[in-house]
DNA sequence: CATCTAAATGTTTAAATATTCATTGGATTG
DNA sequence: CAATCCAATGAATATTTAAACATTTAGATG
């Protein structure tokens, strides 16, 4: 279990509502067996720009991804890497491409270009900020 | 001093950036001569919709008054109230009609309509929630 | 393969926030 | 005007979150 998968379900978790605490956030992972401290989830709300409202945990918000892209990228992402101010994917083998054009369309200010192999993205950012936004709303759409 | 200039005052402060707890933000509030404890400002910050984030608290994304209406506002209101699914705004004697000419052209989804007297403006919303978000937009432009 | 490095996570505990219950100071009404 | 109600706030405290530090692990490197 890695930590993007992790991130993934969390982000998904949230979405579906009603998680008020880390805690009970926590209890809701071990249902679908992840394990994970409170202290590994308030790290995790960080990096994925999750905030605490009145009514439970929210994603900031942020453009969402259109049908074309998000339909990829649920069947072909597997996953989100980030290091300064670059992100990088990993796709089913052969399928880098046609993700990296859907994505390009995005046209999403956090990418200031990509360049695909065979089954790896590189994105590029303006900065760290942006890539570390970028990557939080790539993982919601990891399968 | 009335709550609602208490939390206008907040979201100045907050605006301006660089704070990240309660009891700082109640220390920033002191230099303006206002007291509060953190137990007041931790439910303003519930009624005024402002969250954490990791670069401080800030207020939680809704479209922006234009100028026309922020103008006027910043001019001519004075209270903002909220019951049930209405708000109730107080202006200076006499401006309540244009304020609310003005709000009528912002077509929020907040609001369903808008009645004006002489300096009180009567505002419907869909529900609670749209009241009390609605409120909260207001308020960041009273004087 | 031993060693090093860096990311990820855990443990402990401090700090920050929210809740509960109580108080106060207007309005409202009989 | 007393009695009552209610919004606003505070004090004490419980709960939640984050920081500091330690440990583990997987990959790099000699």
């Amino acid at each position: 279990m890695t930590k993007s998968f992790r991130q993934g379900q969390i982000l998904k978790l949230i979405r579906s509502g009603g998680i008020f605490t880390q805690d009970e956030l926590a209890r809701a992972l071990k249902e679908v067996e992840i394990d994970a401290t409170q202290v590994t989830l308030s790290r995790d709300m960080r990096e994925l720009g999750l905030v605490k409202t009145a009514d439970g945990y929210r994603q900031l918000d942020r453009d969402t991804p259109n049908m074309v892209f998000a339909g990829l990228a649920t069947e072909f992402l597997q996953d989100v890497r980030q290091a300064q101010n670059q992100v990088i994917l990993r796709t089913a083998p052969g399928h880098a491409n046609s993700v990296a054009v859907a994505l390009d369309d995005e046209e999403w200010p956090e990418i200031v270009g990509t360049i695909a192999g065979d089954d790896t993205i590189l994105i590029i950012c303006p900065d760290t900020a942006a890539a570390q936004t970028l990557r939080a709303k790539l993982i919601a759409l990891l399968g």
